[in-house]
DNA sequence: CTGTGACTTACAGTCCGTG
DNA sequence: ACACGGACTGTAAGTCACA
């Protein structure tokens, strides 16, 4: 029950959030305030970010925090069971 | 209308969590599987906590990491105001 | 029980490239 | 536009002794 690559979940929430937008992963790093190749590595579960960057993110992509997360959260427990 | 010190805020949610559990810092950590003092540093907002460590506490503290961003998010816009 | 300063180690995050 | 690699800097993680 434990739960698996949480940073992979988040990743795939980034990504899905980034792709309904429309737009890229290097036009995110941008508006987000990070690096493009920090993007990649994020979207791929390689990475585990920080609170404020969690808020970057979210804030890029249009959404707030808590709705990030919550999306995030539902991924986790879907691939804990 | 910046946000000011997010990590203050979060801070702020954990020791409100924490004291309506009625727990010590100690006791937080050790079913957190942190430590002791990170866990004062964090109440403080000297620290900013990634994705895992926010996991971990919020299952400590009995709650959904969703249901405590959207506490920190709200803390946080009252103060970016 | 908690705050604090100092400290080491691991990894977040950037930047240079490549295919 | 993206994945992926190596190398680098900064900072979070985690621990300690002491107030």
């Amino acid at each position: 029950m434990a739960n698996r690559d949480p940073q992979q979940a988040f990743g795939e929430v980034v990504r899905q959030l980034r792709l309904k937008r429309g737009i890229s992963q290097e036009a995110l790093a941008d508006e987000a305030g990070l690096h493009r190749t920090y993007i990649s590595l994020l979207e791929r579960g390689l990475r585990n970010p920080s609170l404020t960057v969690i808020q970057q993110l979210a804030t890029a992509l249009g959404v707030r925090p808590a709705q990030m997360i919550a999306e995030f959260d539902a991924l986790c427990s879907k691939r804990a069971k």
